[in-house]
DNA sequence: ATAGATTTTGAAATAATATGCAATATTTTT
DNA sequence: AAAAATATTGCATATTATTTCAAAATCTAT
């Protein structure tokens, strides 16, 4: 057998089992313990793996949380200073639509302080108020999609028709100037419900997704109050929103103030 | 074992238990006291943990989670085992309607190997499936009940008044002769609505929920097919119990073998 | 193709680490 | 304060890593 195969065979046995003895690896891609070992210290150094004693490990299993979790890694400054600034959009005692997605997510955090009312058909946002008194959180019906722990389907689309919110906080895969766009088609029904039924529309959107478009397109511009994102928006697209009269706030942080801090809506009081 | 997989199991159970003896703990990981108690030292350093005096407790309780599972030391071994034979009553492919409560939380525990549609308001269970591929998960809307994780209100019944289950798997406060209560009324009409919806009810009741009556009536013994209980139910009331026409399922569990173990339910396939 | 160079592999010896046991010290309970 | 339970420490043993080296495999240049 070849290196490169036992190192994917090796990766793809740990994904699974997350733990796996020495002895137990060796067997598995029929290689002596030596030939493990050197291999697991050139996975270890690719970062996926982790040496133990006796064995390895997996460094980022796949958790009993969402994927979710996993991919939160990326962007996690930025969406944690979105989601600051989100919240301090939405006032006491306001009732709320949160989307699910990672940034929105990340909003929902900063929001745990206020007495407000939630509705949600994330379950991480769900998770997330379960425990805390002062908010009430309303979880809309459905299926869960596995990965992104988010309810789907008619049962949840139904009850946000049912609703009315003063805002909604919501994420998305890519926005330009022809709207708003979103990778999974099945939750774009619901965005539209959730859309429909709140007051004042919010969008977190890391800079990563300026001038992307998704597979699914989800809204025109016109449909959203006020976009959410980070210093590292690039600032002729943040202008384009702008021009088209959308609010933008560009969260600063860590050492990146956003290009326009002082002239951003951080001064703003909230969309009106 | 590995030292980080026992590491990751201590944790995990502690998470689970909140407290967990010493000895409890070597047991569980199959180690001897002295390598759980070095474990332990090290979990500590890390912050997850706090040792105390015979054993060690989990520093965060995880409050993302539910109160839940602070009660959950409450007969854990019965409900355990009560879980495990639940589980056995439930086929593969069936749709299972899951009602909230520790009790059925340990019987969703022992379901997740099998390929089925679950239909709960239960944030935990719904939680529990959230990342098994082969489980469907439908998720009732509704109001997060704080402390037990629940959702309740109209959204709830309504959801469940739409649905149709093979079986309901159901837990209560109490059982006697005049039938079956709870401790939280606001739960009566969303069990009745579960009952409802399914063709075969099971109510998972540990032994001291025998001869106990909660505030809020629920339903009459007629329309439970099965109760699952576990050995140390007082074998009077189950005998009563079956003169009503109920099969009863003891679960033995850790040496307490049930009084009949033999001549109960536990050789019959399933209830019919 | 073949000889030589390079890399990879497996196996030994040696070093490091983890484990369990027992003796001693500490804390908790009565 | 004494007794019981639990912790800590030190040590022997067992397990696992690392290093080293020779054989095998792969590659390269002629």
């Amino acid at each position: 057998m070849q290196a490169e195969e036992r190192h994917k065979r090796i990766e793809e046995y740990l994904q699974r089992v997350e733990f796996a003895s020495l002895e137990e690896l060796a067997r598995h891609v029929s290689a002596s313990a030596s030939t493990v070992r050197r291999d697991l210290t050139l996975l270890e150094s690719c970062g996926n793996i982790r040496r133990t004693h006796g064995g390895a490990r997996i460094i980022n299993p796949r958790s009993d949380e969402f994927t979710f979790s996993s991919r939160d890694t990326q962007q996690l400054a930025e969406k944690e200073a979105i989601g600051r600034a989100c919240a301090d959009l939405v006032r006491v005692r306001e009732s709320v639509i949160m989307d699910a997605g990672t940034t929105v997510y990340h909003a929902a955090r900063h929001l745990e302080s206020k007495a407000l009312q939630i509705v949600t058909n994330s379950l991480p946002v769900a998770n997330l108020f379960a425990s805390v008194q002062h908010i009430e959180v309303v979880v809309t019906g459905g299926v869960i999609y596995p990965r992104l722990g988010v309810l789907v389907g008619p049962l949840a689309v139904e009850a946000f028709a049912k609703m009315h919110a003063d805002v909604a906080v919501m994420g998305a895969g890519g926005i330009s100037v022809d709207g708003v766009t979103n990778s999974h088609p099945l939750l774009i029904d619901i965005q539209r419900a959730m859309i429909e039924s709140a007051r004042r529309v919010i969008f977190c959107l890391d800079h990563t997704k300026f001038d992307r478009r998704s597979v699914a397109f989800l809204c025109e511009l016109d449909f959203i109050d006020t976009v959410v994102t980070d210093g590292l928006a690039p600032a002729e697209q943040v202008e384009v929103l702008r021009a088209r009269g959308l609010e933008v706030v560009v969260a600063a942080f860590e050492g990146v103030p956003g290009p326009n801090a002082a002239a951003s809506g951080s001064a703003l009081p909230v969309a009106g």
